[in-house]
DNA sequence: CGCGTATATTCGTGGCAACAAAACTAAGGT
DNA sequence: ACCTTAGTTTTGTTGCCACGAATATACGCG
């Protein structure tokens, strides 16, 4: 019906090392809060400092500043000083790449069944 | 240097709806298990049966089979029944794919650094 | 230097996910 | 009918992570 089994055999395994699953592992884990995606989505659009992520994406001040470190810490997100506000912006264009895949797709396959 | 730093102003944010973000997020945090990801990577090389996953993958066999019932549930995963052994095979590419290309990027990043 | 604003850090708690051990189910052979 | 093999489900424990509340730091201004 439109959506054929495409045998897997056609698709040889991509690792065989521990350190390899366990990175990429950490990596979808850093992904695995909506509020991250969140955070990812609005930082798209340009670097944001906290107070104006926190204008747009609804929790507290310390909640916040804890994801933007998660963030920090794990490679997808650089800052900058300016005066007293903190402007966050985007390092890792992979990682959006990703987050924009999965959430597109998650929308078309959303739409297709509401139609 | 090779590693150009493109404005982040050229990427719109993906997404505006919450349940999108939590879908997304499910989706990796399914992911986000260095064993499970290993268990895909064997069955891209074809249907497996537990009995056989277990040889290749060291961990107990209840662990086994709730990891693979993650998995099922998440719709990643088929199972099929042949007399005493139940095979498992992957059903959905898109995860595959993405696996794929996240674990290839963190060989290539890693080889880069040993080099 | 003291105050206010912006952000970070610490701490305590509740919930959830991973693993281990044990009990259960299902199929096949005898 | 019983036993064995293959796999699942349940239960308990442990550790981690998210969040809230309170506290701390960093900067700019007067």
């Amino acid at each position: 019906m439109g959506k054929r089994t495409i045998p897997a055999s056609t698709n040889p395994s991509f690792s065989e090392s521990d350190e390899v699953f366990e990175s990429a592992a950490e990596i979808f884990r850093v992904m695995s809060a909506p509020m991250r995606l969140k955070i990812i989505s609005s930082l798209c659009n340009g670097e944001r400092n906290v107070g104006q992520l926190l204008s747009e994406i609804d929790t507290t001040q310390p909640n916040m500043s804890q994801h933007l470190n998660t963030l920090y810490q794990a490679g997808v997100l650089g800052k900058r000083r300016d005066g007293v506000q903190i402007y966050y912006r985007i390092i890792n264009d992979r990682v959006v790449t990703l987050c924009r895949a999965v959430c597109t797709q998650i929308a078309i396959e959303a739409d297709a069944e509401t139609r």
